[in-house]
DNA sequence: CCTACCGATCGGTAGG
DNA sequence: CCTACCGATCGGTAGG
């Protein structure tokens, strides 16, 4: 990923672009609904952007690098499974809270890519998940997480935090704090008293 | 709805949209598409089926009611919340074996509903949504239930459930009956031991 | 169920 | 940053 600066009007049509995306999903919206949101003729945010799809990649990517940096930081951070497992759910709620469009679109959308980006960001994700994965395992090792299969538990939790990205709105709903509070209790330690 | 009897060939059209819908998101998905992995011109499809959001509003609403009368037999044959809850769970998990790609679509493709469908839709959705929600509460005043929001307990609890349409093969992952155990254990005690 | 075709809309470019 | 425009593709219809 090349890392020119990105000028103010561009990033207002990122911004406006993950909103849309977000909302009516990638193929779904136009360039000229795009165009629209932030006052131009569709044929002017060519002079800003390259292309439709280099908004999603731009999503895609610098969300899978924010998960890669955060997990890099959670396992510097902490050591025990159960203390990483708690700090990777605060951040995927920090996160959604902080970037809720292009994080949406960076879990929803990528599949519209096209290749070799596709395949790039698969491979992304793919180390994400396998990082994530050997600390559920380690936390089982350990005898502090319910022996059950680490993919399920991995998949089964992120799945859990999905609706947070797509439906909070810190304005309208609980306070940020509670939330995780509330999410994390119900998470790691059930439903049931 | 009106039920007017399915054509095999109807229902064939209806299987391979769902599998494609799915997979590539429906506005994504074109009529030749389709029409190819039916073997048929785009035109010929016209004589089965009224038009392409036809087939996204059979999906939509025939899941509405199978969620609509699951409801209503949980109910029926159980009266404690706890075990309300329990049942809920296993039947959208089995929703999720036998009806994998319409059910996603169900989840994930009804905002592209227009007028008034995708209205009617939600009226369907947050009647589900209101009942669920109502025993949740049940279990919370009977000490059963973790004492937390009740909308945010739903939510979680649909949403960890939602990567079992997406992502789960029955033929290469576990046993459906070794899944919903481990699921429910997961969902139902939490995380940690 | 096909061929032939329609108007609308798509992402994007030329040229200023 | 705009006007003007491009070829491609879209959902769908006419007519047989």
């Amino acid at each position: 990923m090349e890392n020119q600066p990105i000028s103010p009007k561009k990033q207002r049509i990122i911004n406006a672009a993950a909103t849309l995306f977000r909302k009516r999903g990638y193929p779904a919206t136009s360039m000229r609904d795009l165009a629209e949101v932030v006052d131009l003729k569709a044929s002017s945010l060519y002079s800003h952007i390259g292309s439709k799809e280099e908004l999603l990649r731009q999503m895609c990517f610098e969300n899978a690098e924010r998960f890669r940096d955060g997990m890099t930081a959670v396992k510097t951070e902490h050591s025990a499974p159960v203390e990483r497992i708690q700090a990777l759910l605060h951040f995927h709620l920090q996160m959604a809270i902080d970037h809720r469009s292009s994080v949406t679109v960076f879990n929803d959308e990528w599949r519209h890519l096209s290749s070799p980006f596709l395949e790039e960001f698969l491979i992304l994700r793919k180390a994400y998940e396998r990082d994530f994965q050997s600390i559920i395992a380690d936390g089982i090792a350990a005898g502090q997480i319910r022996p059950l299969e680490p993919q399920i538990i991995l998949v089964t939790l992120l799945s859990a935090l999905r609706w947070v990205y797509d439906a909070y709105k810190p304005e309208r709903g609980p306070a940020p704090e509670i939330l995780k509070a509330q999410l994390s209790e119900l998470v790691l330690r059930g439903l049931f008293v």
